[in-house]
DNA sequence: CTGAGCACCTGAGGGC
DNA sequence: TGCCCTCAGGTGCTCA
């Protein structure tokens, strides 16, 4: 489900929703692990902290409180929403309970979320953290960068620039969109890239995350963020899950294989 | 160090 | 209607 735009869409969400400020009470675990087992003593840990903000790093949501923070991964399936007067429903694995009586309920079918609980002083050393790469939105960002980055790289741009120890929130939409607008074939070795063409890359990346954040995200199938909403940049896509259907530039029609172990979207003409 | 392949899990959709 | 197969927005681990 979610890469940066979405997970920026329910960071935002769920701020919306008067979170912040608010002091955690108890905490209910529907079952003792996800991908992995919740921390030992995440419910005992949590109460009475008081959430001072909601971060995003990478795709990780950040629930900042005093002592800690709580580490979200939202995998391909998970979603936070008010439970409000609505029912539990099944995949329902996480609630977090504030004094003021709102409760939050993380939903994952796949279970490939991630939910942990780490010292203040150790957030970027934790195990989900230390090995993270530069956020594309940041100055820390640029053509330059990439194109030092992948001199030596022999695999696919595509696959550097999903790969997250590299530069983080791109996963598998936003790959094929950014390649198609900056005109570079995803399965070209990444060392083969040229400087003028990490400019452009750098740059479409950017413009296209920024959009997809303004737009809500994209919904393929489920994803909604905290208040139910679904995203509408799926409605911009110019080649993702467009196989065999024309180009909106040239007419070719764009084609879809395997690169970097995902599906991947290209047009043939445009992309070089 | 790199990159490929696999594993983790449920549900939707297509073909028969 | 039901069964079987494939595929899905992610990422950590193992192995060569």
């Amino acid at each position: 489900m979610p890469e940066l735009p979405e997970v920026e869409n329910v960071k935002l969400s769920l701020t919306q929703l008067g979170t912040v400020g608010q002091r955690f009470d108890q905490v209910e675990l529907r079952r003792k692990d996800l991908r992995v087992p919740f921390p030992k003593g995440l419910a005992r840990d949590l109460k009475g902290q008081t959430l001072l903000s909601i971060q995003r790093r990478a795709k990780y949501l950040l629930f900042e409180t005093e002592k800690y923070y709580l580490l979200s991964h939202l995998g391909m399936s998970g979603s936070w929403r008010p439970l409000a007067s609505s029912a539990l429903k099944t995949h329902d694995h996480v609630i977090l309970k504030f004094v003021s009586g709102l409760e939050l309920v993380f939903n994952d079918p796949r279970r490939f979320g991630i939910l942990d609980l780490v010292m203040r002083a150790k957030l970027h050393d934790s195990r989900w953290l230390q090995h993270l790469g530069v956020e594309p939105l940041t100055k820390d960002w640029s053509g330059e960068v990439l194109f030092k980055g992948t001199r030596k790289m022999k695999g696919p741009i595509k696959g550097f620039l999903m790969d997250q120890k590299r530069v983080v929130g791109v996963g598998n939409i936003y790959a094929s969109e950014a390649l198609y607008a900056a005109g570079v074939k995803p399965q070209r070795a990444a060392r083969l890239v040229t400087r003028a063409e990490c400019e452009l890359i750098v740059s479409h990346v950017q413009r296209i995350l920024s959009a997809a954040i303004q737009a809500g995200g994209s919904t393929i199938r489920d994803y909604r963020n905290s208040n139910g909403e679904s995203g509408r940049f799926q409605n911009q896509f110019q080649v993702y899950d467009r196989a065999n259907q024309p180009c909106h530039h040239c007419g070719r029609l764009i084609r879809a294989k395997v690169i970097a172990g995902r599906n991947t979207f290209w047009c043939p003409q445009c992309q070089r």
